[in-house]
RNA sequence: GGGGGCGUGGUGCAGCGGUCAGCACGCCGGCCUGUCAAGCCGGAGGUCGCGGGUUCAAAUCCCGUCGCUCCCGCCA
């Protein structure tokens, strides 16, 4: 080894000890005949002193040395004398006094500060990433991810879980999103895909008898990028024979209550997580994976405003539409621009206007307030359970566009008045949600989590009547607004199997061509299974308190889905291409 | 595919028709034995992303394009 003991692992019981040091100079601070570093590696930093006094060679070439040089260091730790302790500093209270010096390597100046938490742009970072990973920012992300990986496969390993690798290529399927693909050399014109999630394979593992079956798989979809999309991921992909939903539910929050215990300082807004169905979340926050960090629920006004004066009310009651509202607490004081603003978002999901109300000591401030009675009045503000000082905000319209619209005024408004508690984690299960949703443009159902989901066992007769009114058993978890996972029973029987096919349109040939493997799995004694899959770099990234995943990916891809520093995708040479019987259409 | 934001020395930013391309940090040189964002003195460094246009005059206005980013669509 090149060095005798860790920078950031010294301290004072160290002090007398000769030590050999080796890291990157963070910082230089040369006062002529005595000279300073602050000796950097992966553990930490350490002041180390450089006196001519001492020895005179060392310090000649200490004066030579720059930000990140490679160095070693040979010296004796010392106590700090009195007042020269630094108290920002792990290991402030000694330093080392350097009598050999050795250059392993000079650096030339990079392209950003290492040494400081500095804004600094994205495609810079991208393309130097291995000096970004430098940056404690980065060191503490991608160190706190080892630790919750880790945590989680040693929470499983002792339950009884067994870690398995599932192939990376795999076979295109027509559902889901739009697949990467691998050309065959040995097989022209025929292509491998990448998986979107070990999905069937992972239920082809229980049919094999595992039972308990985890994997930190990495997936791949080839869709646009988001703040919390990658073309790669990371999912905690896991499978459980003999279950029912709450069983899989139960372990998986016992795994997230541990995990943040070990890694976070955060705490746990409400145990055991609460469960709201679907139709709930909906109807309560107007969306599926609601920020449950603060309240501003959405209330429905209809009942009240039904033979209102105000005629919009009036109309979207009588068509069917809803009337519901959500209470800012104390944004009664936004201006007029503000307001505006909020009407915009409204309108950006669908809502054809925003109506504003402030409640005053001389009671509501509205545009519309003229055309309620006092009794409308007093409903809405008893509703909304609104005080002084809070201002109201009501949509009329269908009530999917209602509840999406204020659903999101409810964010904007959560985080401009600072409700989102970054230190609080707000977890919650959603569950039934409905088995198949209707594609209008393919003019077919679809189904909302994945073929193999099982309806509950009492609503498999509405697929034959009112397939959009089945109920899957299907969960997500939910933190802060963010989904960071989902799951469901499967269906373990080649009946129900096709029944679902049939449902989706599938016909039995297309069937047996695309899933041919699991139908016939099925008739070997499938047993009953279920799981779920967490999305790893979501979760990190909240623990982490980063808005966007790819601060908790060491290598990620920007958001035309490059990679800046390999220059990736790239083309390929004609003899590559000749080779996988690939031809390339110029646009 | 669509919409918004940004692009100016190495980095972060200011300048948004005409003195002037400026500031901070960094970098280079000098001085300096107790600093820890060391200090002091001096210095170098930019075809203002790229292309076209408007204008007597463009970093500044317009069009296109490229890159980064946020959002919508998309993401079983």
């Amino acid at each position: 080894m090149l060095k005798s003991i860790n920078c950031g692992e010294l301290r004072k019981e160290h002090a007398g000890q000769r030590v050999t040091l080796a890291g990157w100079v963070h910082r230089r601070r040369d006062h002529g005949g005595l000279i300073f570093f602050d000796l950097r590696d992966r553990s930490g930093l350490v002041q180390v002193v450089f006196n001519a006094d001492v020895s005179e060679d060392a310090h000649r070439l200490a004066s030579d040395v720059r930000s990140e040089y490679v160095v070693q260091v040979r010296g004796r730790v010392s106590e700090r004398p009195a007042g020269l302790v630094n108290p920002n500093l792990a290991t402030g209270e000694i330093e080392v006094y350097a009598d050999e010096l050795t250059i392993l390597n000079p650096a030339r100046t990079t392209p950003f500060p290492i040494n400081e938490e500095s804004e600094v742009g994205e495609a810079v970072r991208l393309k130097y990433r291995y000096l970004d990973l430098r940056r404690r920012r980065m060191q503490r992300n991608l160190m706190l991810r080892h630790r919750i990986i880790s945590h989680i496969r040693a929470f499983l390993n002792e339950r009884d879980f067994i870690e398995i690798e599932t192939p990376i290529l795999l076979k295109s399927t027509p559902e889901g999103a739009r697949d990467f693909v691998v050309p065959s050399r040995i097989h022209p014109g025929k292509f491998y895909a990448l998986p979107q999630s070990p999905q069937q394979m992972k239920q082809l593992l229980m049919v094999a008898g595992f039972e308990r079956y985890y994997q930190i798989a990495r997936c791949f979809r080839d869709e646009d990028l988001r703040a919390d999309r990658q073309p790669e991921f990371t999912q905690l992909d896991l499978e459980m024979s003999f279950v029912e939903s709450e069983d899989v539910r139960a372990i998986i929050e016992a795994l997230m209550l541990s995990l943040f215990a070990a890694v976070s300082d955060k705490q746990v807004q409400t145990t055991p997580f609460p469960v709201l169905t679907y139709a709930e979340a909906m109807e309560r926050y107007g969306i599926d994976r609601p920020d449950l960090r603060f309240g501003m629920e959405i209330v429905d006004l209809t009942d009240l405003v039904a033979e209102s004066g105000f005629g919009v009310f009036a109309n979207v009651a009588a068509g069917g539409g809803r009337i519901k509202a959500i209470c800012a607490a104390g944004a009664g004081g936004y201006s007029r621009k503000q307001i505006d603003q909020l009407t915009e978002e409204a309108k950006a999901k669908g809502a054809k206007g925003l109506v504003w109300m402030k409640v005053e000591a001389e009671g509501l401030r509205s545009p519309i307030a003229k055309y309620l009675s006092e009794e409308e009045k007093n409903g809405i503000r008893e509703r909304c359970q609104a005080q002084m000082g809070d201002l109201i905000l009501i949509v009329a319209d269908q009530a999917e566009v209602a509840a999406a619209s204020l659903g999101h005024l409810r964010l904007v408004l959560g985080e401009q008045l600072g409700l989102m508690d970054p230190n609080v984690l707000a977890c919650a299960w959603i569950i039934d949600f409905p088995l198949l949703e209707w594609n209008e443009d393919e003019n077919r159902w679809e189904a909302v989590h994945h073929p193999f989901t099982s309806a509950r066992d009492e609503d498999w007769p509405l697929l034959d009547s009112d397939p959009g009114a089945a109920l899957a058993k299907a969960y997500d978890l939910v933190c802060n607004g963010t989904e960071i996972g989902g799951g469901s029973i499967r269906i373990h029987d080649q009946g129900h199997q096709s029944k679902i096919f049939a449902a989706l349109g599938i016909s039995p040939q297309q069937a047996q061509a695309q899933f041919g493997h699991m139908l016939e799995a099925f008739q070997y004694g499938a047993p009953p299974h279920g799981g779920i899959a967490l999305g790893l770099d979501r979760l990190i990234a909240i623990l982490a308190d980063e808005a966007s995943i790819r601060d908790v990916i060491a290598f990620p891809k920007t958001a035309s889905a490059t990679d800046l520093m390999l220059n990736s995708p790239s083309p390929i040479s004609p003899q590559q291409l000749a080779e996988l019987h690939i031809a390339v259409v110029e646009e």
